[in-house]
DNA sequence: ACCTAGAATGAATGAATGTTCATTCTTCGT
DNA sequence: ACGAAGAATGAACATTCATTCATTCTAGGT
């Protein structure tokens, strides 16, 4: 009985069929994160709801509690992972990322900042979520603020090495990269806010339009 | 007995003696508003609570479904409250508003949108914590697009007179209001989440910048 | 083939919250 | 001075949600 009724449900793994699955920790942690990532841009920061995360991920109700202690942690992590892939992803590009040119690694950025891919919609609406409330919580500040000063430090070192080679005139590197991450952000912003009146060609267009009038022989 | 009780409570208007008041409709409701206002700037709109609005406005718990029928109308009303006042206030300064110069107007226009006051801040994070949530929730895009719309056109119709103006080259306004629009909200972003990195008069130097690389003959 | 550590489950719990509505109170027109 | 219209109150209710934990199950080591 016992044999034939295992022999069975071994032998019929139904599409829906679930069975437990034990994974090492680090999986399901980063599983999990990306399902809270993926309700987020759904549903938005504040109707995320635990059991709609464990549910995205396919897993059981008390299991985001079992890894992440808590909901705020598990926001928080989320925060970070998300953070920290955008300013990292930024950052290889601004440290070199095998291109010499400058001109043409302000380029690399752009295309990352502005990139194409239904993801970086996702991405997108998490971090302005984040965003939002980050003036009622300092926790989201203080996540953000670490790799946000790192980034900054980089864009403006890059604009100085772009400034001295083109010798520009009249061109502060800091003054140049706080307007250039500003601009970035609230391009964002459009893409998210009014998609309809933004499109991500024009949203390209207009930042490279700032860094033309920037650095006019290294950017066309 | 219950007269002399009722003297009692007459005769002696403790200092937190609240008498029930009844106000116009019209004035109930704004004063709702404002108390949503100051509570999401303090607490973030995932956190907001029924409670928490109508005690900041010193008012009973039912108070808010009574002129609001919802909390989600309420949120809903008061987004469009701080995006009217927002775009109405940048529009009038745009239409004119008794500055025929041109480079004047612009500079008004900046200290707006720049403009200081403790209260600046709070309607900062309010609208920052709609902009979070708006990717999930179509119904803000919507109250925001139409304010949205008529402050960019206005925008591009003075870049417009700018350019004709000043004969400059190669400008695009279309192309410079939707940079200039997206500039200040990134700034504004910066100001609301890394309040330490970004001063003020740091934001208002940077869009200076800006409509002085794109204006040179109207901003110095 | 068995055993055990600990990963995963999901029903139960208690706290928090939006909304309702019977009641109380204020104001204004007469 | 009085009465009615309706504004305001706040206790009660139903719901939703984060968190807990006793139990079940899995996988690797022996």
């Amino acid at each position: 009985m016992s044999e034939a009724s295992s022999a069975i449900t071994e032998a019929l793994p139904q599409p829906s069929a679930k069975r437990r699955q034990i994974r090492p920790k680090a999986e399901r942690r980063q599983q999990l994160i990306d399902a809270t990532i993926r309700c987020i841009a759904q549903h938005g920061l504040s109707a995320i709801t635990m059991q709609m995360v464990t549910r995205e991920a396919g897993l059981s109700a008390g299991i985001a509690n079992l890894h992440f202690q808590s909901k705020n942690n598990l926001l928080n992590e989320t925060l970070r992972f998300v953070a920290e892939e955008y300013h990292g992803g930024q950052i290889d590009i601004m440290e070199g990322a095998g291109i010499p040119d400058l001109g043409e690694r302000l380029d690399a950025l752009l295309d990352f900042q502005l990139g194409r891919g239904v993801t970086q919609r996702q991405k997108m609406s998490v971090w302005f979520a984040y965003y939002g409330e980050a003036g009622a919580r300092p926790v989201y500040q203080k996540i953000v603020a670490t790799t946000d000063r790192l980034a900054a430090q980089k864009l403006e070192r890059l604009f100085s090495e772009i400034i001295r080679q083109g010798g520009y005139r009249d061109a502060d590197p800091r003054e140049l990269a706080t307007g250039y991450s500003a601009l970035i952000d609230g391009l964002h912003l459009g893409l998210l806010v009014t998609p309809r009146e933004l499109t991500k060609r024009r949203a390209r267009a207009v930042a490279r339009d700032f860094l033309r009038r920037a650095f006019p022989k290294h950017v066309r």
